[in-house]
DNA sequence: AGCACGCCGACT
DNA sequence: GTCGGCGTGCTC
């Protein structure tokens, strides 16, 4: 018997034959995590299939399995095989990304200090040499893993290869053992009767253990005769060293049983009964039970794409949806964008689904998860939430996959290989698994709606806002009695009555011109009437929500008198500002998609006006700047920066929600799904902040953006406000986000991307050049692109074309310089076909489909 | 990921 | 002449 395996090494993409030995025959079947001879390494695989016979005219053995049951369901290697080819990452890496942290691990070479003379002497080494020596000195024998977190950024290799060679070290290959492992609990039996007990008694032993090993038995018998081991150690001060002496006399059994560990164990949750559903939920929850039973029956069932406001009870949906899942037998996954931004959402699953659901987060430790996933696997639990990497669960039977706020970043996947989009990898995967796919948004992304329209799968709606079910209004009108936050503000005539819910009307948007401040000679970052709602918030005791999108580096060049932005000529995307990479100090506009340059004008081009400049603000300066005005309010801010302690996100929520604070200044992490009572205004600092980013969707991200800023307020019955400032008023981005019009949104946009002919009326293909050097970075950019010429002229792939090379927006991360070309078509991904651009750069490259950023 | 193989330039 | 640089290709 043979078997298929994909081993585990980044950067093979191959598949190799092994045959099995005697003693796995008939153990090892597709999905199982076996080790593998590979060269002179041992390394570990994935076995893909069994086959009867093979070409080769040698194979080696499988050396072993690590785990009696497969870790990857037939599904899940299918998925990987399709998420490969489509991302054009290495079979392996899609493998291994499957897999729980700490389950799968690399070969790895072990160094080790030898004996003899060795060839150089210590005085002739190099610095870097000496003190790795004096690392395993210290340390004894240590693998490569360990060196590298020992040198941090540091290219250790050569230096350890140099010292094996010279004689000082010696290397060998290791594999090391999974991390995780399933926990035992040791648990102990009384097994003798009173008169057995009666008649060891003298034999129990002299002394302190005497006394020890009686207390063991006599807190047995109290028990019941069986407990933790840990138990008995407790109350009796002994340890295992006296239980086996026990057992010795044949007084107790001990024996193993694996326990789980169950970060939820801890966590009460009352079951909740599903609220009555308003009109609209319920044709649209109609047409999703219609596709989850038609599933079942293993029928091809189109995606849907659930575009429901903020606040307009999809949840509810997803909820409802999962209860029908599960009562076909089937297990749902929901992924959510971050698990500390949602805790509501969360908990409503805990709460209706108790002691069914497993919650994936990064806080769960790799023991939790490894544990979390095993349940999952064995059928014991049925509902997954968790982030994108939550798709993977090896559940046995998916039926259905909910993707909530698919508009969110954080389901790309860009820090390392295989990148991808958890929406795109849940289409593959719901197809292969007959499962209902459901995205749900209040802002879907424009070309998943465009291939929803052309592809025919089910748009559900969802355009009113519910207020709260009858009772919960009530409830909510009677908490605000007295409550100074009442007194004004409140108009019972908004909320329309229908059926059983109350729906309540989106908050009005009022757009603030800031060249028009400017001119009126207010120089503030406040404009008058954000500056006069602010007052009047905190004169009724209600609160407010401040929002600066200073994501990254949010300096952009503009006037701030027409609002106008230099943009390249030829890729009508907005210059950057920079020192000029030559070096002779000067400052320059730079194109980061194409690399056109330019120098900055001294006055606007459109105005003549000499307010033509960079402009940076971010949230700190934000803060200072409301402290100075509104001395007496209570401030709080949230963001990356205030956010960096574990549990920083709960404490600033929790003390906002308590209203120990009256203004909230955040980021886009405002943007998630909160549910904040008594905010009444959210003001909007600098709407354009995002729609200067040089990037084809830099309009869609601020539309969504401040869609789901302004939809924080006004949650209830106090209604609410949105003011949004802007240099361009007159954006469609801001336009339609004040209006709440999506619709609208959607179709300009859609129209601009076809004038320009981005995405989703052509595909892109990135490949980011990364080197600590800049010059090899810009020069190994160049190789690239020359090569992808070649390419594209021997392939003949003419609707192919080349953009850049040019200089990432982000031109430097973790002190290594980047580089982008850009390949635009409609398969740019043909043009690889055969060829590995990895090879040719002399730096690291980075190849994506379809990135959802050009930054 | 390693490591052998192989083809070029700087030393004995 | 050889030692060693790292580009290329292979590992069932």
């Amino acid at each position: 018997m043979y078997v298929q395996v994909a081993v585990n090494l980044p950067l093979t993409s191959g598949v190799f034959d092994y045959h099995l030995p005697s003693e796995l025959e008939g153990q090892v079947q597709p999905g199982c995590l076996v080790v593998v001879p590979f060269s002179h390494q041992t390394v570990q695989g994935i076995v893909l299939r069994l086959k009867e016979s093979t070409s080769l005219l040698e194979t080696r053995p499988v050396e072993a399995l690590l785990d009696p049951q497969p870790v990857l369901t037939k599904t899940q290697i299918a998925l990987a095989q399709v998420l490969a080819e489509e991302t054009l990452a290495p079979l392996a890496s899609c493998l291994d990304n499957m897999l729980p942290p700490g389950l799968s691990q690399h070969a790895d070479s072990e160094y080790s200090l030898r004996s003899g003379k060795p060839l150089k002497e210590e005085i002739e080494l190099s610095p870097f040499q000496r003190k790795l020596l004096a690392l395993i000195r210290e340390r004894g024998a240590l693998r490569g893993r360990q060196i590298a977190a020992a040198f941090p950024r540091r290219e250790w290799k050569p230096a350890a290869q140099s010292l094996v060679r010279w004689g000082w070290l010696q290397s060998r290959p290791v594999l090391p053992p999974p991390s995780v492992r399933p926990r035992l609990t040791r648990t102990v039996q009384l097994s003798a009767s009173p008169e057995m007990l009666e008649a060891n008694w003298g034999k129990l032993g002299r002394g302190e253990a005497g006394v020890r090993r009686q207390a063991m038995i006599r807190f047995l018998q109290n028990e019941g005769g069986t407990a933790d081991a840990a138990w008995v150690y407790a109350a009796s001060g002994g340890n295992l060293a006296d239980l086996k002496h026990l057992q010795k006399l044949g007084l107790v059994v001990l024996s193993e049983g694996e326990v789980w560990r169950d970060p939820l164990e801890s966590i009460e949750s009352t079951p909740q009964t599903p609220p009555h559903l308003t009109s609209d939920q319920e044709s649209a929850w109609q047409q999703i039970k219609t596709g989850i039973q038609l599933a079942i029956q293993r029928q091809p069932i189109s995606p849907f794409l659930l575009h429901g406001v903020t606040g307009s009870g999809k949840t509810e949906l997803y909820l409802r949806a999962v209860e029908e899942t599960l009562r076909a037998g089937r297990q749902a996954i929901v992924l959510v964008p971050e698990i500390a931004l949602t805790p509501q959402t969360v908990r409503r699953f805990l709460a209706r689904f108790p002691g069914q659901v497993g919650l994936i987060h990064s806080r769960l430790s790799p023991g939790e998860r490894y544990d979390t996933w095993r349940r999952a696997r064995q059928g014991l639990l049925s509902v997954i939430v968790g982030p994108r990497s939550a798709l993977f669960t090896p559940l046995p039977d998916p039926g259905l996959i909910v993707v909530d706020e698919c508009h969110d970043d954080s389901y790309y996947q860009s820090e390392n290989p295989p990148y991808y989009h958890a929406v795109s990898a849940a289409i593959i995967y719901a197809r292969l698994a007959s499962a209902v796919l459901v995205l749900g948004s209040a802002t879907p992304p424009v070309h998943l709606t465009f291939r929803a329209e052309r592809e025919g799968w089910h748009i559900l709606k969802l355009p009113l806002r519910i207020l709260a079910h009858r009772q919960a209004v009530e409830n909510q009108l009677q908490r605000l009695a007295g409550h100074p936050a009442t007194q004004q503000g409140y108009n019972p005539t908004q909320i329309n009555q229908n059926g059983d819910s109350a729906a309540l009307p989106l908050p009005p948007v009022q757009i603030v011109d800031m060249r028009h401040e400017l001119k009126m000679g207010n120089r503030s970052i406040f404009s008058r009437a954000l500056h006069n709602a602010l007052t009047q918030t905190l004169e009724r005791r209600q609160q407010a929500i401040l929002f600066l999108n200073r994501r990254g580096r949010a300096t952009f060049v503009f006037c701030r008198e027409c609002g106008y932005a230099l943009r390249c000529p030829r890729c009508d995307l907005p210059l950057t500002l920079h020192t000029d990479p030559r070096g002779n100090l000067e400052e320059i506009l730079i194109c980061h998609t194409c690399n056109y340059q330019r120098k900055p004008p001294r006055k606007c081009p459109e105005c003549s006006s000499p307010h033509f400049r960079m402009y940076g603000l971010g949230t700190e300066k934000l803060e200072s700047e409301l402290l100075a005005q509104f001395p007496s309010a209570r401030v709080l801010r949230w963001d990356a920066d205030t956010t960096r302690h574990k549990g920083a996100h709960d404490l600033i929520l929790s003390h906002f929600v308590r209203h120990q604070a009256d203004i909230l200044i955040g980021t886009q992490m405002l943007a998630k799904g909160l549910d904040l009572p008594l905010v009444t205004l959210v003001g909007v600092i600098l709407a354009d902040v995002g729609l200067n980013f040089p990037d084809f969707r830099a309009s869609e991200r601020t539309f969504q953006l401040l869609t789901q800023v302004a939809g924080r307020a006004g949650r209830s019955p106090l209604g609410g406000e949105v003011i949004l400032q802007t240099f361009q008023p007159d954006h469609p981005a801001i336009r339609y986000a004040a209006q709440h019009d999506y619709e609208g949104f959607y179709r300009q946009e859609l129209a601009a991307r076809q004038r320009i002919g981005y995405p989703p009326f052509s595909r892109l293909l990135r490949l980011t050049v990364f080197h600590a050097d800049a010059q090899v970075a810009a020069d190994s950019a160049l190789l690239v692109t020359q090569q992808l010429q070649r390419w594209i002229e021997l392939g003949e792939h003419h609707a192919t074309e080349i953009i850049g090379p040019a200089p990432c927006f982000f031109s430097r991360q973790r002190g290594q310089y980047r580089w982008q070309v850009i390949l635009r078509g409609p398969e740019p991904a043909e043009v690889l076909k055969g060829h590995s651009p990895e090879t040719l750069a002399g730096a690291t490259l980075h190849i994506e489909v379809d990135p959802p950023n050009l930054l």
